[in-house]
RNA sequence: UGGGGCGUAGCCAAGCGGUAAGGCACGGGAAUUUGGAUCCCGCAUUCGAAGGUUCGAAUCCUUCCGCCCCAGCCA
């Protein structure tokens, strides 16, 4: 019943939109934003806030803006501003024309500064950081009033309009807000609102060398456009009482509201942009865009489609407790999506040669292969079968264990799509153990389609042509982190998420071979590897080499019994 | 330590005084030319704990316990 696109219990968010609307507040609009600082790029985390305000405008009649929070110039910068606009685009969300930046405000925001000092409620601070830090006091004692505080509005006028001007040296002064230097709140122990930045702004250049502070800043951009609903995480909780305060203050009709929800965590993965800098500016992996990161960018490139990413971030719902979602849910999702619409191909991983020994040398039959059962209408394709293939090496076993359906000497087993085989023999190395290659007779009544294909086999295997087939890389990804179990037992508790890395979490296989439709394969273009997994061309593939990514595996219930077997001997 | 939040299954999460939805994971089975997909079945006598109110409590009250966030001129 709650598959795609179906329902998800209203959460709490829209129970407040309802209410609201019924109460015909703000008119019964419903306005909202994704409000990005660009300092980063966005990753799955992002992702959920994106389909929950773009989503809740949607459902309920009303808009969602694209803004960016560029308020402070020393840590932002163009590159994310690019990303993050293709990254939502890509998600499939649409602002419109309604694409604004902090900066465009900042003219209105020093108005809005000057009221706060002629209304004796913001005043220049001269003192240091350092000391402004120790006049805040602490947890369990209130701060001090700085000796600043009380100055005249003319003289707070004059020193704001100099800072603005230039004529102070950064970090000398800061405009701070005059509320309550003992408030429980320690947001509230007077706020810095403006502080004195020379730096290169992306947009507004060397335009400016005052920068409103986030919480000044925020709770005015949201009221500059209009927005009802100002959706946030649970660390801005704390921070509500002040944006409410600048709003009031300031006497503004109709303020926004804000709300705040959980933030995304996934099992197995890290979504600090302090920890996916680290990853990425240390080489742990290739760049944002590495298949193995959270990052939309990454994602997009492990071949994750949108639908499966917003179908994720619908499904795990939106509360306020601190939760930690099994990496898990989201493979599913794009299990799930794949499923029906990626075409079914063959592809063999770990090559084992296998020969026919009574099928003719000289002989090409074309196999008749459904590209899709899921989707008749995907239709079907020719395979070409020759006297010597390959198949998985896996999926041979000398001495075979219990319910071991593959082949094995004396073994029957189905190949897909073409004919039943019987192992009569196999060559090995008898020095390392290596299995060189396999003899198989096949039974030519069996051919799929005729009936006797009918014939109950226990195993069906997947195999690409000798001749036939086409090399390809192949990159298999794994959990970025390991368990925090796993770590403690392989290297005792660390603290540093960088020795939970996942050592395993890319392999590299150069020596695949293909089926020959896949010549020319496009990037970003994704295929089930039947019995293995679904796999997207990656943007390095050219058509001279074909490189593959592993979306992720399919369910392997074989897998499961072999390592319960395994665990099952101690 | 003062303040702000949050505790429902291994993980998410509904529930809003009338007797614990759903999904993931897990276990079992059916069917199967992907050990895939699909389909069945199972999976909280109990909601952080203890008291109280009530005919009736996950929902209301009290106390306690646990976890998260806050002392940037970051957002």
């Amino acid at each position: 019943m709650d598959s795609i696109g179906s329902k998800t219990s209203v959460n709490f968010i829209q129970e407040i939109i309802d209410n609201d609307k019924k109460a015909n507040k703000y008119n019964g609009r419903v306005h909202l934003r994704f409000p990005p600082e660009p300092n980063g790029y966005l990753h799955i985390g992002h992702a959920k806030s994106i389909c929950l305000n773009f989503g809740l405008a949607a459902k309920n009649g009303g808009l969602c803006n694209l803004r960016f929070d560029d308020t402070n110039p020393s840590k932002e910068d163009m590159e994310y501003i690019d990303s993050i606009i293709n990254d939502v685009r890509w998600l499939g969300f649409n602002w419109g024309d309604r694409l604004f930046y902090a900066s465009d405000y900042f003219e209105k925001m020093y108005e809005y500064a000057i009221s706060l000092i002629k209304l004796g409620k913001a005043y220049v601070c001269d003192l240091s950081p350092e000391e402004i830090k120790e006049y805040r006091g602490s947890f369990k004692e209130p701060g001090k009033e700085s000796p600043y505080r009380n100055r005249s509005v003319e003289e707070n006028l004059d020193l704001f309009r100099r800072m603005q001007n230039g004529e102070f040296p950064d970090g000398s002064r800061v405009l701070r807000a005059k509320i309550d230097m003992s408030s429980p709140n320690l947001n509230m122990r007077d706020p810095v609102l403006y502080r004195i930045l020379r730096a290169t702004h992306p947009r507004t250049g060397d335009k400016w060398c005052i920068y409103p502070m986030y919480d000044y800043a925020h709770p005015l951009e949201d009221y500059f456009e209009g927005i009802t609903h100002s959706i946030c995480t649970l660390e801005f909780e704390d921070h509500r009482p002040l944006y409410e305060w600048v709003l009031n203050t300031l006497n503004l009709p109709d303020p926004p509201q804000q709300i705040e929800f959980a933030r995304l965590n996934l099992t197995n993965t890290v979504m600090s942009k302090r920890k996916l800098r680290k990853l990425v500016e240390e080489g742990y992996v290739s760049g944002w865009d590495d298949p193995r990161l959270p990052t939309i960018s990454g994602l997009r490139r492990r071949g994750y489609t949108p639908e499966a990413i917003r179908n994720f971030c619908d499904r795990i719902g939106v509360s306020k407790s601190n939760s930690v979602v099994d990496i898990r849910f989201l493979e599913h999702c794009i299990r799930e999506d794949l499923n029906l619409r990626a075409p079914r191909v063959m592809g063999v991983l770990h090559p084992l040669k296998l020969v026919i020994v009574n099928y003719p040398e000289d002989i090409v039959e074309e196999m008749e292969s459904e590209n899709n059962p899921e989707d008749s209408a995907a239709g079907t394709r020719k395979i070409p079968f020759s006297r010597i293939l390959y198949i998985e090496q896996d999926d041979f076993c000398e001495s075979p264990p219990k319910k071991y359906f593959r082949l094995a000497p004396g073994n029957e087993v189905r190949l897909k799509n073409a004919y039943i085989i019987k192992c009569e023999g196999f060559i090995k190395d008898e020095k390392t153990g290596e299995i060189k290659e396999v003899h198989c007779t096949y039974d030519p009544e069996s051919k799929s389609g005729k009936p006797g294909a009918k014939r109950k086999v226990k195993g069906t295997l997947h195999w690409v042509s000798a001749a036939h087939a086409l090399e390809a890389e192949v990159r298999l990804y794994d959990y970025l982190l390991l368990d925090q179990n796993e770590v403690a037992e392989e290297q005792g508790e660390g603290k540093d998420f960088i020795n939970q890395l996942n050592p395993n979490s890319l392999e590299v296989l150069t020596n695949c071979l293909v089926e020959p439709s896949l010549a020319g394969a496009a990037p970003g273009s994704r295929y089930q590897f039947m019995r293995k997994g679904y796999f997207c061309v990656d943007p390095d593939s050219t058509s001279d080499k074909l490189i593959f990514n592993r979306i992720v595996s399919l369910r392997d219930t074989w897998d499961k019994i072999r390592k319960a077997n395994k665990n099952q001997k101690f």
